[in-house]
DNA sequence: ATAAGTAGCCGCCAGA
DNA sequence: TCTCTGGCGGCTACTT
């Protein structure tokens, strides 16, 4: 079996500072538990290494408790609607369907003063409700998104992707998925490295980008293959700086380019360039926020080769610039 | 921001 | 007949 490795500076724990940032998650009857899990997960435990200032949480419960969920579990939040009022970030797990009249006055009302918005598989219908997602891009559960276009034409549903960033508004696919969008949020509010450390206490593989298909045959490689690509990725992620070819890279696993080219993405969803480039963005986002090192080595070390082709792809995958990203996440000088 | 050269990707097909 | 492999060519994306 393949072990996923993401390669970074080792020994600077993240320490995060400035205010504290609440998440609430809604609970409510009939709610799925894996996904009401994932934002307990990342959001919800206590996280010491973290610092004071990381994700203050609470549940809102909708509804009266106790509710139950899947497995027959029942859950009894200490809270109700009112959390609302003091979140940041609002996430909403699964269909509470149809939503009541209250919970959609107090999401409008928290969107309003600039909380951010969330769903995870099926609780896109409740953000629906809202109107907030007309005329923007959305995605659910595979299973939903024809109902979800139906229901909401109004809302641009993009039905193959992992999960949609509309700035204040938020969505991901079914399930797992939504461990990609809650370990994007960690990036996007502390850093690379802070979602980083989140991703090694889950033991998941950081990260898969939003726009990535939802149906990947194999997350990690299982087959024979996977005895020949494992050693070979994780070769790869300590040698970045080094310039490989697709040619070469087909050779050291001792197959055609065509051929390396299947197994590839059948093993990891993406192609060899678009795995390697997204690896060399993560050990890149590492460098700026670990060292002092000039754009110049950073992009070097992480093979990128200049620093026009480094500014390049942090402007098209992370809409910033590498001095930007390390102003905003350097961990040498906290302000 | 743009352009040109190069490499990567993928459908198609033939052979093992 | 089915599955896997790998070569070819044209289009696309990346790099400089």
């Amino acid at each position: 079996m393949t072990t996923i490795v993401i390669i970074m500076p080792n020994s600077l724990k993240t320490e995060i500072t400035g205010p504290k940032h609440n998440v609430v998650v809604l609970a409510h009857e009939g709610m799925a538990l894996f996904e009401f899990s994932i934002a307990v997960e990342i959001f919800g435990l206590p996280r010491p290494e973290m610092g004071p200032s990381w994700y203050g949480f609470q549940i809102a419960g909708i509804g009266t408790p106790p509710f139950k969920t899947t497995g027959g579990i029942s859950l009894r939040p200490e809270h109700g609607l009112e959390s609302l009022k003091g979140a940041d970030t609002i996430i909403i797990t699964g269909r509470i369907d149809p939503s009541p009249p209250h919970l959609i006055e107090a999401l409008i009302s928290a969107y309003g003063r600039g909380a951010r918005l969330m769903s995870i598989c099926s609780g896109v219908f409740t953000l629906a409700a809202t109107g907030l997602l007309d005329t923007k891009r959305a995605t659910t559960h595979w299973r939903y998104t024809d109902e979800l276009k139906a229901r909401y034409p109004a809302i641009h549903v993009i039905p193959d992707v992992l999960y949609v960033d509309e700035g204040q508004i938020l969505t991901s696919a079914g399930s797992a998925a939504g461990i990609d969008l809650c370990l994007y949020l960690v990036g996007r509010d502390y850093g690379a490295q802070a979602a980083n450390q989140v991703a090694r206490t889950l033991v998941v593989p950081l990260h898969r980008e939003g726009g990535q298909a939802q149906f990947i045959q194999k997350a990690v490689a299982l087959t024979h293959d996977g005895k020949r690509l494992g050693p070979l990725m994780d070769q790869i992620r300590q040698t970045l700086n080094h310039p490989y070819s697709l040619t070469q890279l087909a050779k050291m696993a001792g197959m055609s380019k065509r051929t390396f080219l299947r197994r590839f993405e059948e093993s990891t969803g993406l192609t060899p360039a678009k795995w390697l480039l997204n690896i060399r963005i993560q050990y890149a986002r590492d460098l700026l926020e670990t060292t002092s090192q000039p754009i110049e080595v950073i992009a070097k070390g992480c093979g990128l080769g200049s620093p026009h082709n480094l500014r390049h792809h942090f402007r098209e995958y992370l809409k910033t610039t590498p001095s930007a990203y390390r102003a905003s996440f350097s961990r040498l000088n906290p302000s």
